[in-house]
Formats: C-alpha cells, structure tokens, sequence
RNA sequence: GCCGGCAUGGCUCAGUGGUAGAGCAAGUCAUUGGUAAUGACUAGAUCGUGAGUUCGAUUCUCACUGUCGGCUCCA
C-alpha cells in the first residue's frame, strides 16, 4: 500500500515535471513518464537540446507549477478528440493508436493548467503528497527503447513524501559513489584500464593475489564437487562457431581473426563449443557421467563500447565457468548439488542472495514435453532447497531453462552474478552420445554453470561490497610492518621474515614517516593488520625471549601486545575459515 | 552503436585567446618520531589525438579516441 502511494506521488512528479518543461519551452513534445524503482522519469522531444544546467531552472518551475496543483481530475474523450488534441505530437498518436486498438478509454488527467494523456495512478493532493522531489540526471533513450526510433531526452528524478526520506535516498546515492570499484581499485591498486584495450583489464599484482585467492577457492571446490578442470583453445576455426550456432547468431559480439582469405577464426566468446568438442572426442559410456568439465578459459566479447563499465562489463573476462554431461534422469540430482555448491562459495562473503528462475521463452528450441520435465524438476529442486526465489515467465535461455544467481550487496543492491542453464541444443548441434546400459546410444544433456559468473565483476562487486576492505583471506597485504624508527630495523626484520615465513602476505615499510604517517598509509590501503614495532616491543621482546608485537586493525582498535607466535597462529586460523 | 557530460604532470583538481598552477604521490636532505599526514628543497605537463578559425589555441569550432551517466521500467 505505501509503495502504491510512493508510485503514484513519483508519477505525479513525472506530469509536473511535463508541466514544468512545456511552459519553460511550449514546442517540446511529450511522451511517457512512468514512476520506476527509485523515482521517475519523462521523456521528451525537445527542439533544442537542453544540458544539465537546466536541470536546477526545471525544479524551480516544477516547485511554482506544484503551488496550485490540489488534485487531479481526469475525463474520457473520444478518439477524435484525442487525436485533434495531439495531432503534432507523433509520439501521443502512436499510444493513442495502441490503446485503441486494445479496445481501452481514452483518458486525459488534470492538474493545475495542465492536462495529459494517461493511463492514471496520481496522488490525490499532489501538493500534499509531494513533500521532497528532485531532479537527477539527463539521458538518451530511444522511444519505446528500440534503437531505430528516436532519441529521445530522459530526465530522472525522484520523489518521496518527506524531504527526510529524499535525503536519506541522496545519501544512499553518495554511498554508492563513496564505493565505486573503479575509484578504490586504483587507489588500493588493484587493476588499471588503459585507452589501448578499451573494456580489458591490466590486473596489478595486488589485483592478481585477490583475483587469485577467489580462483584457488573455486578450484577447491571443484575438487569437492567431482569437477575436472580442462583447458582449451583460446582461437577456434569459424567452424566450430557454426556448428554451435553462434557463428549465425553471436558474429556480432565476436572478436574475429582473419588469417588470409580461407582462415577465418573467432576468438572464444563462451567455453561451451569447446567442452562439447571435448565430450565427443571419445565413446562416453553411462558409467562416465556426471562429466564435470570445469573451463576458466580467458573470454572475449566484442560489447559495445557504451556499455562497458569498470570490472562490471568488460569485453575480456573469465568465468568460474563448467560443462556438466548428464543423462536426463540425473537433473533433478545434479542440480540440487549445483545449489549446495552456491550456498558453500557465497558463505564466506556474508551476503544474501536469491534466484531467478527463467522459464520456456516464446521461441524455443527443441521439444515442449522435455521442458516441462526438466522445467519441473529445476523448480521442485529450488522448492526444497528452501532459498529465496521467483519465476521469470518466458525468461529461459531459447535452449533451456535457466536459474540466475541475485546477490544483495551491503548497501541492498542487487548484482546478477551466477547462472545455470540447462542445454538440450548444444548435445544436438554436437550430436553427441554416450552408450546406456542397454547398449542403446543416447544424447546427453548439459548443465551450463558459473557460479560467481564473471570473475571480474563479482570482484567489482566484492570491492564495492567490501569498500576494498577484504577479509584476510582475500587481502593482497595481510599485514603490515610499521617499525617506529631505523633503531629498531634489526627487530622488524626479524619479525618481517617470521610473517613471511609463515606464509603471510606481510609488507614491511622501512620509509622515513613518522608512525602517524605509515598508520594512515596503512589504513587506507585497507590492510586488516597493522603490526607496530619499536623500542618497547623489542625490549619486552629481550626480556621474555620471545617475540613480542602490537596489533592494530584497520578499523582503530588495539589490539595490545601480543606474542608472535599465537598471533600467527590466529591469523592463520582465520585464513583457513575464510572469517 | 545512440543521447548527454567529461578529458590539464602518476593521482585529485584549478585556470586563461598571448605556449600553465595547487595539493597529494615521487626524488634529495634534515629530522629518530609511539597509534590517521615532521619539515625544507628538487624534478615532473608541447593541457587526449587530428584538422579548422585566428597574427597567435590548452582555451573557440569540427571529427576521432577514451571515459562517466543513461538507452529493461510504457499513455
């Protein structure tokens, strides 16, 4: 019910902000302005382009405008009205048209002066309603969201009962800057994007340790669950890509190689053809499935170029990414030990997340009966697993149903991470077979499985999660060494040598700062432990004739003094349980 | 790709139609300091690339490249 109210003050905001714009500028043509997640927008056909500056011009407006709104009136007009009313407006008789044709009522809604053709859904008193409004960007978006209709000017903006809950929102924004991977990722030293391979990424070392930290995990796992890992070519002849399909249907996001005039190779986009190659490259017997292909392959798409952002869309990337060769009565099995897999690699990261589940799309492929089956048995799966999850009517993949992985960051928002999609069409395109029991051949089916998907964006995400404090586990530097001066080198030396001995991921800053100095340094490098050296702990060291450190975290607490050796063993304990 | 913004030393940013400035980072020296910035000095930029306008362009115009916010939310 209070969402219902906030949508329909945002929707209201949205003719206010129509109102505003038509009496700044009279000749701009309106279109759609429905309230959406976290507030509103409307599009419009401007004569003149407008920037950001006009943004603060239109809130006035929309404020002085918003003075006499007390309610909104609405009428039913006939469809010749309506289209005398927007006869210059192509936009208006393209939905007037749509609502004709669906035999629905012309209706036109009334506030103050101005009048527009919708649908309803307003606040009684808008200028009770709207306590707090404000507008955020300006965009293209094309009429309709296709790309061969106009561009047109987006304004967003949102709104809320009280100018409280505005601010809190603003905050939130704020929030999600304050934690922008791309910002921390440089300043901790994570990674760099360079102009000469827009959307790739150049990993720096401290990059490298995290990137691989989440790797050794997912390769611990694979172990667990029966997964073999194999590794396969990065260019494959376009042949493979029209046996798969995606010659036909994904040439356009394909990097291509052409080697002389007959050679044509596609750099590998997704790892799929090359696992099925695999599959088929000996007789398969019943006895060898389940057959857990596991393929980190480094993966190439050609994304357009507007929509690569950070490590969130690159055009180069790898998945935790694996082929499961099944026989149809093994989904069901198969898939919940993919859902006991999910729970044990999202653990460590302290986050919630829930699933998708898409079903049969308009266009599919293969055999309706077969769907259903597998359909209800990923469904009855997700039931018992007891995890938080929805139906995406239509939303499979056009080979098979699938289950995407939602995961809730810190902040509450949400990142489509994993996927699972089971494949009736490669095994077809493939022709593969494997020999039953009966000694009848028989065509397999395939799990397609990522469970963190992409390994650079769910690191985008875990550093937005973490704000680039990580977990020991996953820090690039453990620990660091903060002798107090040069008189006490030998000591934290000593010290240094027994962390990295110890297998630790110690630095040891020997520069000339004060201790204030190297703390701060420390600290926003996010390094969970700081290990603080000076003429006490050595001397202390002296007299008990063992090694003596003071801990701090990276949050401000003391830790005191503590022996080095019990320190090494707990922060070694809380490697091993990724705490 | 399309719409709009942005592009100035490694980073963050200021600035001007007459060839640039700060802070941080870096280097040198002094300082030997106890839990979030010790001080001084030095070096470092043909102002993203190309073209145009101009006596003269980092500044104005155009194109290109990169990057950021959008391009699913349906009167």
């Amino acid at each position: 019910m209070e969402n219902e109210k906030l949508n329909h003050i945002r929707h209201s905001a949205a003719h206010l902000l129509a109102a505003a714009v038509l009496r700044i500028w009279p000749d701009t043509k309106l279109t759609i302005g429905p309230a959406i997640e976290n507030g509103f927008y409307y599009d419009f056909d401007f004569t003149d382009p407008i920037s950001d500056d006009d943004l603060p011009k239109i809130e006035k407006m929309m404020a002085k405008t918003l003075a006499d709104w007390n309610e909104f009136t609405h009428r039913e007009v006939s469809e010749q009205e309506a289209r005398e009313m927007y006869k210059d407006n192509p936009y208006k008789l393209e939905l007037i048209d749509e609502i004709v044709q669906k035999g629905e009522a012309l209706t036109l809604y009334k506030a103050g002066y101005f009048e527009d053709l919708c649908r309803g859904g307003h606040s009684e008193e808008p200028n009770k309603d709207i306590g707090a409004f404000k507008l955020l960007s300006l965009a293209g978006a094309y009429w309709r969201g296709d790309e061969k209709n106009t561009m047109l000017t987006r304004i967003y903006g949102t709104a809320f009962v009280t100018q409280t809950e505005l601010d809190e929102y603003l905050h939130m924004l704020e929030e999600a800057k304050r934690r922008d991977h791309k910002k921390i990722g440089k300043e901790i030293d994570l990674f760099i994007m360079h102009e000469t391979s827009p959307g790739m990424t150049y990993w720096l070392p401290k990059g490298v340790i995290l990137y691989n930290e989440l790797y050794a995990f997912t390769r611990e796992m694979y172990k667990k669950y029966g997964y073999q890992e194999v590794m396969t070519p990065q260019l494959n002849k376009k042949e493979l890509y029209e046996t798969s399909g995606h010659w036909s249907h994904y040439k356009d996001d394909m990097f291509v190689a052409n080697m002389g005039e007959n050679e044509e190779f596609g750099i590998k986009p997704m790892n799929c053809p090359n696992a099925m190659v695999i599959f088929k490259s000996k007789t398969r017997s019943y006895n060898d499935l389940p057959l857990r292909l596991a393929d980190t392959s480094l993966l190439h798409r050609y994304e357009r170029s507007g929509t690569l952002n950070g490590l969130f869309r690159t055009r180069q990337f790898r998945q935790d990414d694996a082929h499961v060769f099944i026989m149809d009565d093994h989904i069901s099995d198969e898939f919940s030990q993919i859902m006991q897999m999910i729970e044990e690699m999202y653990a460590p990261f302290n986050l919630s997340y829930r699933l998708r589940f898409g079903t049969r799309p308009a266009k599919f492929m293969g055999e309706q009966k077969d769907w259903d089956r597998a359909e209800s048995a990923l469904e009855s799966v997700l039931q018992q697993s007891g995890k938080e999850y929805f139906k995406a009517q239509g939303e499979g993949a056009f080979y098979g149903p699938k289950v995407d992985i939602l995961m809730k960051d810190a902040i509450g928002r949400e990142w489509q991470t994993g996927t699972i999609q089971l494949d009736f069409q490669q095994p077809k395109n493939f022709e593969l077979k494997y020999s039953h029991s009966d000694g009848t051949e028989k065509m397999p089916v395939v799990f397609h499985r990522a469970i963190y998907g992409s390994l650079e964006r769910f690191l985008g995400v875990l550093i937005e999660h973490y704000v680039g404090a990580f977990p020991v586990w996953l820090a690039p530097v453990q620990v660091a060494i903060l002798p107090i001066s040069d008189k006490v080198t030998d000591f934290a030396q000593k010290v240094y040598e027994q962390f990295k001995d110890s297998g630790t991921r110690v630095e040891l800053d020997m520069s000339n700062q004060t201790i204030g100095a190297k703390i701060r340094e420390a600290t926003l490098q996010k390094v969970p432990y700081l290990c603080i050296i000076g003429e006490k702990e050595e001397s202390e060291s002296n007299r008990v004739g063992k090694e003596i450190i003071s801990i701090r975290t990276r949050d401000g607490r003391d830790l005191g003094n503590l022996e080095l050796s019990e320190f090494l063993e707990s922060i070694k304990k809380e490697i091993e349980k990724k705490t």
